[in-house]
RNA sequence: GGGAGCAUAGCUCAGCUGGGAGAGCAUCUGCCUUACAAGCAGAGGGUCACAGGUUCGAGCCCUGUUGUUCCCACCA
């Protein structure tokens, strides 16, 4: 076992080479295991366009907390890893690498762009689950999955043509949200909403009677060609009148009819309304109210139509500047004022989206959304932290239906044929022969492809066989956590739980876990604009996997977001550095044939103090992963292992590790004992440096990944010995603070006196006060002469300290006085709360013991301070 | 317009069911004490945004105010 490990801890050195051996071990793998409940997880399948970013990091990093944690604790624990198709995303990127070698779609035409595609999905898709690699996921990699592969394909057609059957899935002419960059169809949940300047134009329509004008006002005057009513609302006594008449449409000298529709606010602008149903959504809707032709005037790429006279082919920015400049020249144009409104944008590629009225297919939400909200309002699914639930109902209870066909060839093309003769539509996740209607052969496909969001949303069971009910369906399905961040629940979450309800009958998972983003140093949020991201395998690179992970685990609760600083990562390395060092000492000390991890029989009140403290340690960091507080589990480890077992107890061992051989093995056995076991409890969070220690100490078993959970074990719970203990410390404490106070160096030892009530515990422990608190010797008992010396008052001892030259009777009176006025105020201060009779009758008695002690502890505190006061201003 | 988060040490943030305010980093002091200077021992530093309320007791619960970030809606 014994062998030269290197001083610092040096990550790269070990991670690829540990994942190898994990890989190799197959203990990645998961199989149905009767004897054990399943614990699953589904990742949710990074885009294959994409690396490996922050946000990645954090999402891998706490699912991969879990699942080493339920796979210790004995549940069959299975994490399907994959990647997203990503239609929209990865087709933009492929038409840009295309457009730079001078290559458009049409080029290569349907086949040969997807031919295109695939290759770039081998390139890229592999590169993310590399990196993913790197960070230490111990996903099933046997079981990695790809969104548009058999499987998933399978199960997207399966899905369309239920829903198609059961009349939940139609095709429409509906007004849809168009992207002019994209050239396809988005939904609403893909539009993002920027707050920009624009203006407000107001505009006079002049009456077609000639009995003057009516004006109005609006922030699009290029869509007024397309105008086909103006509409006021009913009860607006100022234009009661008018309604009924025509206005002629400036420009395009055309009658349209002023309607009246309740959708119109009378108090904002001039209470009057320009009707566009072809680039507006709401004025689409009036024009169905009120059987309005619906007249297009921008092309695809938000160009004015060849129908619209000498603005034809313009872009919407030049027409919007002619035509105002023409309605002015006309006198129509009344003023312009400056206006605040929000601009909707394209979530992949930012560029203004355009309303456009066009055929499309839809999946029918109402009937599904009702048990999507249902399943949350009874607890089936819940989310962490609970406000989710809100916003998430929210969105559910007012949601509209969903645009699914995009105008894009990368992707789920959808599995209708139209007839050529009758015009039917067949659907069917089969290719048709024939017309399912008049059995004409003269059917083509539809070219559309669908929404990317519509096959990850069956990710849960698509991933494990779904639509056949294979074993592993059976057995993994619902899966228990799926983590994600909250930008992404609107798109995916929501989707994914009123798919698994319609076409499962249950609810995909029970818990959805929501984290934040991650932000830079000074708050803002990574992006390329910015070039402010951190490449999270730079990171692993010069701080290791362990401190990423840690890093990202730390200080954060769940759904906050969260700044990443250098600071912090170094903060995190020099902790495993730390742990790398505890090992080496444990190396160095421990038998060649140490025994493997075990209790011994003889323990000192050092070891049980240390073994109660670790005892309760598995109590709260399994209390907190099982509430999913890993932020909480994490700081509990690093306090235990910086301070209770580094500070404390390592410098304790050291006394005996130099001493008798029973003593010295009894102090290797435990020390063992805890290090391995604190690896264990830190293993999920810090994977790779725990398995290297724990092979590098007496163990049982291949792997730490795979060994049992620690639990809480009621024989180590030494209540009183962890009290006495901490008597023993807060003596050391004290005198280090005084020899500090004092500035007495630590080569500078001095023989300490200590004057106690409890003997017998000081005099079990001297050698600690010679160990840590630089004694020279210890003495419990009265000191026969109190000349010269400093006096500490603890709560429990007073310690004498000789320090003749360097001793300030009036400095030394003061500081004590200075400590007993902070004791009388305590004592006024728990005097008052046990006065108080409505403390001492409703609080519990638990609360009121604890006070009684601490009152106890300030009384005996201020007799002794009281006392050395006496001894120091006899000796003036 | 509706909703949510946040406001705690100089900075970044924890604080579980209410029981005398915590960590990391930074600052200051002293230490190369043979696991670790990526370290050790200490110190200083807070009206827990503000104002009310509930309670024996409030950083935590309730109401309101202010500041800030975000989400949803989309009055052209």
């Amino acid at each position: 076992m014994k062998k030269e490990i290197a001083k610092t801890f040096s990550p790269a050195d070990m991670e690829d080479r540990i994942y190898k051996f994990w890989v190799d071990g197959g203990y990645f793998h998961t199989k149905i295991d009767k004897n054990k409940t399943p614990y699953t997880i589904v990742m949710p399948p990074p885009n294959i366009t994409g690396q490996l970013h922050m946000g990645h990091a954090l999402d891998n990093t706490l699912q991969d907390i879990l699942i080493r944690f339920r796979r210790m604790q004995g549940y069959a624990a299975l994490w399907i890893p994959g990647t997203d198709h990503a239609s929209i995303a990865t087709e933009a990127k492929i038409v840009e690498a295309m457009r730079k070698e001078g290559i458009t779609k049409d080029d290569l035409g349907r086949d040969g762009f997807l031919k295109r595609a695939w290759e770039w999905k081998n390139t890229y898709g592999n590169r993310i689950t590399s990196q993913l690699r790197k960070m230490g996921s111990s996903c099933d990699w046997n079981r990695e999955r790809f969104t548009m592969d058999e499987g998933c394909s399978k199960a997207v057609k399966e899905v369309f043509v239920k829903l198609y059957e059961k009349g939940l899935i139609y095709r429409g002419e509906r007004i849809i949200s168009w992207c002019p960059h994209c050239l396809t169809s988005i939904s609403d949940a893909e539009v993002e909403y920027e707050e920009k300047d624009g203006s407000f134009w107001h505009l006079r329509y002049p009456l077609a009677d000639g009995s003057g004008y009516i004006e109005l006002a609006t922030t699009r005057p290029e869509t007024m060609l397309g105008d086909t009513a103006v509409a006021v609302h009913p009860k607006d006594e100022r234009y009661k009148d008018l309604v009924g008449k025509n206005v002629i449409l400036p420009l395009v000298n055309k009658e349209i009819p002023i309607i009246a529709d309740e959708y119109v606010e009378m108090d904002f602008g001039t209470g009057v309304v320009k009707i566009t149903p072809a680039h507006d959504p709401n004025d689409f809707e009036v024009g169905l109210r009120h059987n309005l032709p619906v007249i297009t005037v921008m092309t695809e790429d938000a160009h004015m139509t060849e129908d619209c006279g000498k603005y034809a082919g313009m872009d919407t920015a030049a027409a919007r500047k002619a035509i105002v400049e023409d309605l002015k020249a006309g006198g129509y144009l009344v003023k312009t004022e400056p206006m605040k409104h929000n601009v909707g944008t394209c979530y992949r590629c930012g560029s203004v989206v355009e309303p456009r009225v066009s055929k499309q297919w839809f999946v029918k939400m109402e009937p599904l959304a009702k048990p999507a909200v249902e399943s949350v309002k009874t607890g089936e699914i819940k989310f962490v932290p609970a406000r989710f639930e809100k916003i998430y109902s929210n969105w559910m209870e007012n949601i509209k239906d969903w645009c699914i066909s995009r105008q894009l060839w990368w992707g789920h093309r959808i599995p209708a044929w139209y007839c050529k003769d009758c015009g039917e539509i067949t659907v069917s996740s089969e290719e048709p022969k024939e017309c399912s209607c008049c059995h004409s052969k003269n059917i083509y496909q539809d070219e559309d492809t669908l929404d990317t969001w519509f096959s990850s949303a069956l990710w849960p069971f698509s991933t494990l066989g779904w639509p056949e009910n294979t074993e592993d369906l059976k057995y993994f399905y619902p899966t228990s956590t799926l983590v994600t961040a909250y930008d992404i629940i609107f798109f995916w979450v929501a989707r994914m739980i009123f798919s698994g309800l319609a076409y499962t009958g249950e609810a995909p998972f029970n818990t959805v876990l929501i984290h934040g983003i991650i932000r830079d140093a000074m708050g803002r949020k990574m992006s390329k604009s910015l070039g402010n991201g951190i490449d999270p395998l730079v990171e692993i690179e010069k701080y290791g996997a362990d401190a990423l992970r840690f890093t990202l685990a730390t200080g954060n609760s769940p759904g906050n977001d969260m700044r990443y600083s250098p600071e912090k990562v170094e903060s995190s390395r020099n902790f495993a550095n730390k742990i790398w060092n505890a090992a080496r000492f444990l190396q160095m000390n421990l038998a060649d044939d140490e025994p493997a991890p075990h209790i011994p029989q003889k323990l000192s009140l050092e070891d049980k103090w240390v073994l109660s403290k670790f005892n309760n340690l598995v109590k709260d960091v399994t209390d907190n992963l099982e509430k999913f507080e890993l932020g909480l589990a994490v700081s509990k480890l690093y306090d235990f292992i910086w301070d209770v077992f580094c500070d404390w107890y390592i410098e304790i061992c050291k006394i005996r590790l130099n001493g008798e051989n029973e003593e010295k093995a009894t102090a290797r056995a435990v020390l063992t004992y805890v290090f391995s076991n604190t690896m264990k409890l830190l293993h999920p969070f810090m994977p790779f440096i725990t398995e290297e220690i724990w092979q590098s100490l007496p163990h049982i078993g291949e792997s730490i990944m795979i060994s049992d959970w620690c639990k809480y074990n009621e024989e180590l719970n030494f209540e009183k010995e962890e009290k006495d203990f901490e008597i023993i410390m807060k003596a050391v404490k004290a005198i280090r603070n005084r020899r500090n106070e004092m500035n007495v160096p630590p080569s500078k030892k001095a023989a300490v006196i200590i004057d106690t009530d409890n003997e017998e515990l000081f005099n079990l422990n001297k050698n600690i006060f010679v160990r840590l608190a630089s004694a020279s010797s210890v003495t419990v008992g009265k000191p026969e002469d109190k000349s010269k010396t400093v006096s500490i008052v603890t709560e429990k001892a007073t310690v004498y300290m000789p320090m003749n030259e360097l001793i300030d009777f009036t400095a030394e009176i003061e500081r004590i006085e200075k400590e007993l006025k902070k004791a009388l105020e305590d004592k006024e201060f728990f005097e008052s709360k046990l006065n108080n009779p409505g403390f001492i009758n409703k609080a519990p008695e638990k609360v009121v013991n604890a006070q009684k002690e601490q009152l106890s502890k300030v009384l005996s505190k201020i007799e002794m301070l009281n006392s050395s006061i006496k001894d120091i201003k006899s000796q003036m």
